[in-house]
Order: C-alpha cells, then sequence, then structure tokens
DNA sequence: CAGAAATTTGACCAGTTGGAAAAAACGTTA
DNA sequence: TAACGTTTTTTCCAACTGGTCAAATTTCTG
C-alpha cells in the first residue's frame, strides 16, 4: 500500500479524453486514450527531466511524442496536469526501496538491499531521478506539501527502524535522519549527475559496469568505511 | 593557480559596457559597470539556479537586479554571456575544496577537512551549487568539454594521491573515483536537496544546526562505517 | 560649466509560448 | 450505412520571449 498517493492526484480534471464529455457519466477510457497517454507520459518525462518545469515547453513534447500540440493538449489539456501526474508517478515509484525497508530483517542485509536497489533505480530510471531533481532545485513548490506530510512520514517510520537497530547494537549510533540523506544523495547522484560521471571517469571506465562498481564501493563504505579496520 | 579557468572565458565579447565603444582600446571598467555587473550576476545566478538556463528569462534577471531589461542588456548583451560567465566563475569556487588537498598532509586530517570544507561550500554557496546540478541535469550542454578536460585532470591529480594513501595503508582500497563522487554527492545533498532536508527533518531539527549535524555524520560514516568496530 | 562619454529609458519587433475554437476526419456500433 | 462519439488538424490568439534602436538622461572630465 503506497504511502504516497496524495493530493496530487487533483491533477486529472479536465475536458478532452479524461472526462469524456460535457456533464455525461465519464466513460471508461478507450485504447487509443491509454496509449497516447502513455506515449506522452513517456516523452513528457523525457523533456521535463532535462529542462524542468519552466523550461520545457508543450511543443517539444508534443514533438517527442510525435503529435501536434493541439492534439497532445486534448489528452491533457494543460501542462501542469502532465507534470503533476508524473510527479505522483515518480514518486510513487522512486520511495517503493525505502517502503521495502523491513525492521524484521537484517540490519546489514536490509541496508545492502536498500543500497543496491537504489542504486539500480538511478540506472534503470534516471529520468524519474532528474525528474524529481529538476523539482527539488526550484525548491520544490508543487511536491512540498508531500515531502512535509507523506514523505516526512515515511522516513520518520524509517527512522524508528534504525533507531531500533542501533538500540540493539547491530549499527553503529548515528544520526539516522543524515543517515538516510546520505544513501539518498550517493546513490541518485548517479542519475542525476550521469554526465559529470561519464566524463571524469572517462570512456574505459564509464560503461555500464560503473553501476555495479559503484555499488561495491558504496556497500563497502557504507558498512566499513573508509579507515583499515587495525591500524 | 586554477586549474579551472578554461575556454569558456570567451564569454566576454559585446559591445555595450564591456568592450566600450567601436574600435577603439578597451577602456578600464568604470565604478558603475563593475557595481553593476555585479548587481546582475547576483540577481542571475538566484534566477538561473532556480530555473535552469531555458526556465529562466532576463525579465526575471532585470527584476531581481532592479533594473529595466534593456538596461541589464547593456551590461551582458546576451542572456548566455550572463550564464557563462556565473558557470566559470562556480567552477572555479566549487573545485577548490578538491585543489586544497595536500598529498603530504595525514590522510584522515585531509579527508576530514576535505568534507568540512565541502559541507561548508553548501552552506554558504547553496546557489553555486544548485546552478551546476540544474546544468548537470540538462546534460552539462555548456561545460560538458570543460568537465572532460580540466575537472577529470584535477580528479584523475587527487585521485593518485589517494592511491598513494592506499598503498600506504593509510586507508583502505577502494575505488577512489567513486570515494569522490560520494563525498561530491553527499555534501551537495545538502544544497541541492536543501526543500527536502528541511521537509524531513522538520522543523525543529531543520534550522542552521542541519550543517553542523550533516558534517558530524559525515565523518565518521566516511571514517568508520556503519557497523560497529567490534561485535 | 561645457562637452563628451556613459547610462538609462521607452518604443518596438519578430519569434515563441500555452492554450482556445471549430471544423474535419475517423471509428464504432445499432 | 447512418449517426454518433472520438480523435486529429487547422487556424487563431494574447501574452511572453530575447533582443534592437534611438532618444533622453546622467555622470565624468577638463
Amino acid at each position: 500500500m503506497p504511502l504516497i498517493k496524495v493530493k496530487m492526484l487533483e491533477a486529472e480534471g479536465g475536458q478532452g479524453a479524461v472526462k469524456p464529455t460535457g456533464r455525461k457519466r465519464a466513460r471508461a477510457q478507450t485504447r487509443i486514450q491509454r496509449e497516447k497517454q502513455e506515449v506522452i507520459l513517456e516523452a513528457a518525462l523525457d523533456v521535463f527531466s532535462r529542462e524542468g518545469f519552466r523550461g520545457a515547453t508543450i511543443d517539444q513534447i508534443a514533438e517527442a511524442a510525435g503529435m501536434s500540440k493541439p492534439n497532445l493538449l486534448y489528452y491533457f489539456p494543460r501542462k501542469e496536469e502532465i507534470y503533476k501526474r508524473l510527479m505522483t508517478a515518480m514518486l510513487d515509484v522512486w520511495l517503493a526501496p525505502l517502503r521495502e525497508i523491513d525492521s524484521d530483517g537484517d540490519p546489514v542485509t536490509e541496508l545492502r538491499s536498500y543500497i543496491r536497489r537504489k542504486i539500480e533505480m538511478s540506472r534503470d530510471y534516471p529520468r524519474q531521478s532528474r525528474l524529481f531533481a529538476n523539482e527539488m532545485l526550484q525548491g520544490g513548490p508543487r511536491v512540498l506539501d508531500v515531502l512535509e506530510t507523506d514523505l516526512k512520514g515515511l522516513v520518520d517510520e524509517k527512522v524508528q527502524i534504525m533507531e531500533g537497530w542501533m538500540d540493539a547494537g547491530k549499527i553503529v549510533r548515528t544520526d539516522p535522519y543524515h543517515m538516510i540523506f546520505s544513501i539518498w544523495a550517493t546513490t541518485q547522484h548517479y542519475a542525476d549527475f550521469d554526465v559529470q560521471v561519464r566524463a571524469v571517469l572517462g570512456k574505459d571506465r564509464g560503461g555500464e559496469g560503473r553501476f555495479e562498481d559503484a555499488a561495491r564501493y558504496l556497500e563497502n563504505l557504507f558498512l566499513h568505511g573508509l579507515l583499515p579496520k587495525e591500524r
């Protein structure tokens, strides 16, 4: 049960495809509607994640989706609704790994696989990560309330689990909030700063293997740190 | 001697203030020119770091700078030049801490103070961080070459230092590139994702103290990891 | 202070932007 | 196949965009 479902769902509104005709009873979506909406959202993810909300234009999205602007507007009557749809969908997917952290699991295993999953997300859904990053850079005007309620709630919940692990001496006593931040930061970095990562690694090391390297490095960092065990 | 000075300096061009009149010999800048350019760059940093290059408008910048658009264009004849100026200045400041890493210093001290400095940068110059992040999200079209040459060069240099430390058994043998990435990621996170950090920490813990907390947590993470020393 | 140079303003422009409206084309089903 | 609902296209618009230009104003310098 996704905790982050949220009030942004109010994005629906409009007439075109979503709320078919006039005041009649809403009809089930046609095949075309489902397909085209999918194509549009896919194209919009591309554009919004690169340019941000203001920087993206409906024309760009329409072109990427292979249709005319008015045609696109038939499915999503305003730019903002496409964006909102993407944001809710993204948040839902994006936080799944955090939700999966299990208080009953072995702390080391749980942390390890959380890091793994987050790196895999950066590898497999980099645009979603960038979409979110873009929103954050702008000060999160369209998701701030969600962050303060749903996200904070979810994090608080997981923080308690970690405090339990600390009490049990399974992990070192430290700040659980910053712990979570550091996992987010290090893993999402590989999506958000992908260009930089590849530029610095160079042609030879910048291949797909970089995600595996990153995962291995991060596991060690988080578990053991950089200092040798015996000195 | 800043390694990152770069070809972007070609940003200069134009007529207005920068290259005073016609083909005459370039004259020294007046007081007003220096002042206004400063005001403009300050305002532009605000806008660009929030909206990205495309999302920002000259009007917004002009208003933030308290002047009319044509007046602003008198000092910087095109939008792109303001942006380039900001980018070079930012890169220079932003990479200073990395340059300072000293191969002769004590590894632990050096790493510690690198992390410290980076966190302080995020606290004191968050907009510069966001400006850079924005550029990265867009795929770095205006700095890619700089990253591939100057930045990579600088990083390679520091990577060697770290390999030296590993050879000497001072720090654990690990991937030095990802090591640097993880320091960048964790520290810059506090500037780039500031909204999120504050939303999750909540009113009580989201005050200025968060940077000190972050620094303390990160020092421990990087040196010792999350696992207890003896189990 | 006069004159020149530097700065600021207002009017303007062509291209882009988000979006509306209506008509045309298409698909489905009674 | 006729009628209806769905989808697409064409045309259009007002606001905004980056930028120009000449005239007006202010500041500096001798």
